[in-house]
This record gives C-alpha cells, structure tokens and sequence, in this order.
DNA sequence: TACTAGTTTAGAATAATTATAAACTAGCAA
DNA sequence: TTGCTAGTTTATAATTATTCTAAACTAGTA
C-alpha cells in the first residue's frame, strides 16, 4: 500500500502541488494491486462514492491530464468515444472485448515481436502497442 | 479504376442499396490505389467538394457505419477523439505520429508477432493490431 | 499572517456523433 | 407505366465526452 508521503513525493517530483483532491485521485489509481483500466467517467464514480468530498468532473479531466503528462497513467489505444487510460506504464499490450468494452492486461513477455520496421525518416518509436480484439459473437 | 457496376455489386452484395449517395461515396473510398486512412469530417470534405451534389454529413456517418458493419473498412485504434477508418481491410499495422496526428500503413510481412498468448476461454481472436507511436518531439 | 501563483469549481461552450421524423426514392408488383 | 412500400436521406435537435472560463479557494512561501 502507498503511503500518503509516497503519493506526496510523487506528485511533488512531477510538479503537481499535493491537493487533497490530487491525492485522493492518486489513492483510488495507485493504491492496488492489479493495474486499473478506466475512463474519466468511471474514476469519477471511484472517486465520489458517498461518504468521500466530492472532487469536481472538471478536476477528474484535469488531474486525469496531468497524471497523464507527467507520466503516472498513459493512455491506451481503442477506437471507443472515450478516452481510456491504464496505470500500468510499461509497454504492455492488451486484449479488448467488444461485447464487455472491457481491456485486458497482456504481460509484455507473452508477446514477442520478432520484426518491426524501421520508424520513418528522422522519426524515433515511443511505444509500441498490440491490441488483440476479440470475436464479438 | 472500380466500375460502377462493380460498386453496385459490392453494395448489393452487403444487403446495402445502390443509392446515389452510397455510390458516390463507395467511389471515393474505393476507386484508388492506395488504401485511405479518413475520418467523418475528411470523408465529408471530399466528397463534398463544389460541383458534385451535396450529401449530407448524417449521410456520411450512416454509410461508414453501414460499411463499417459490411467489412468494406474497418475502425483503427487510436486514443484521438475523432474516429479513424481504413479502406485496408486485411490485418495490418501502423505508425501513429502524434504530431501530426497521422496514421501509415505498415504492411503486413513488415512485422512478424514470434509468440502472442492465448485468448481468455471462450473467446475467438478476431483481428491484431500493432501501432507504432512516434516520439511526439 | 498575508500574499501569490497554482488549483478547483460550477457552469458554459465546443466537438463529434447519434437520434428524430418528415420527405424522398429504389425496387418491385400490378 | 404507375403506384406502393420499405429503406434511405435530410435538416435539425439531442446527446455525449471533453475543454474552456473566470471567480473562489488554498498550498507554499515571505
């Protein structure tokens, strides 16, 4: 479990001032186990279940963009409306489930590329991603 | 060069009526050499350019879904906020440019997957997608 | 303790897409 | 050839996801 100081230095290293609702964010997206697939929707309903202070849907975009920025979350490619975003930063790939709009992990060891081709002129890769869609039935 | 006849065909084939618009818009997305890479609006500005008869953009978004459902084109993954589509329909891959917000086809034999992993029980692959971000500099 | 720059907020604005329902038309049948 | 009907197109409204705005608030410093 990260402790509130972690979270703290984490944002202070990526110069993220530690509000209370930045860390509270930072809780519900980095104090687990697994990684966690979600969208600004669904952090918002994370974060404001009843009983917590309620962070705005305005602040979720913004901390959301800015976790994104700095790197703590990255965002994964879909051909969905919405914008999903994964803890997990390493390059990793994942299945998606049409009929679940679900994304699932894929531990990048199960994958092994044995040729890619070189980026265009002047370019450099950032990151590869492969997404395994699923039969829709 | 795709004859019209043969983009009735195509059409009919789908369950999709010939209409003037479909043709029309069949013929844009078809009858060229290399394969296109669009979205709604940069569909909406070729085919609507002056002297051809105007179609309207709920048009435009019906009939690339209808062809979407057809498998004329397929969606390609992105993480932009507008939807990206493809008149190559085979599985193949591409570079994403962020800088430009881009996208190249790589072809097929450019990239060879050595091991990808089970799909989750019960579940079919339907189709692998390999995107190649670029450094965004 | 007070200041200031960065942050949060509610609400308005925008962008992409989908829904609606009236007018139109392709394809068939009389 | 005409008329019918289901499928299609259209303009427009509605919806959804996201970004913008500017006023109120607050963390960190002086």
């Amino acid at each position: 479990m990260q402790q509130k100081k972690e979270i703290i230095n984490k944002l202070r290293s990526s110069n993220l001032r530690p509000t209370k609702q930045r860390i509270l964010i930072a809780k519900k997206l980095f104090d687990r186990k697994e990684t966690f697939h979600f969208t600004a929707e669904t952090l918002n309903k994370a974060v404001n279940k009843k009983g917590h202070a309620r962070i705005s849907l305005g602040t979720i975009y913004n901390t959301v963009e800015a976790f994104k920025r700095a790197g703590h979350i990255r965002e994964i490619l879909t051909n969905n409306s919405k914008s999903y975003y994964d803890t997990n930063i390493k390059s990793h790939h994942h299945f998606y489930d049409p009929s679940s709009k679900k994304l699932t992990d894929i531990d990048y060891h199960e994958v092994v590329l044995k040729k890619i081709p070189n980026p265009p002129k002047g370019k450099k890769i950032k990151d590869l991603e492969l997404v395994i869609s699923l039969q829709k039935k």
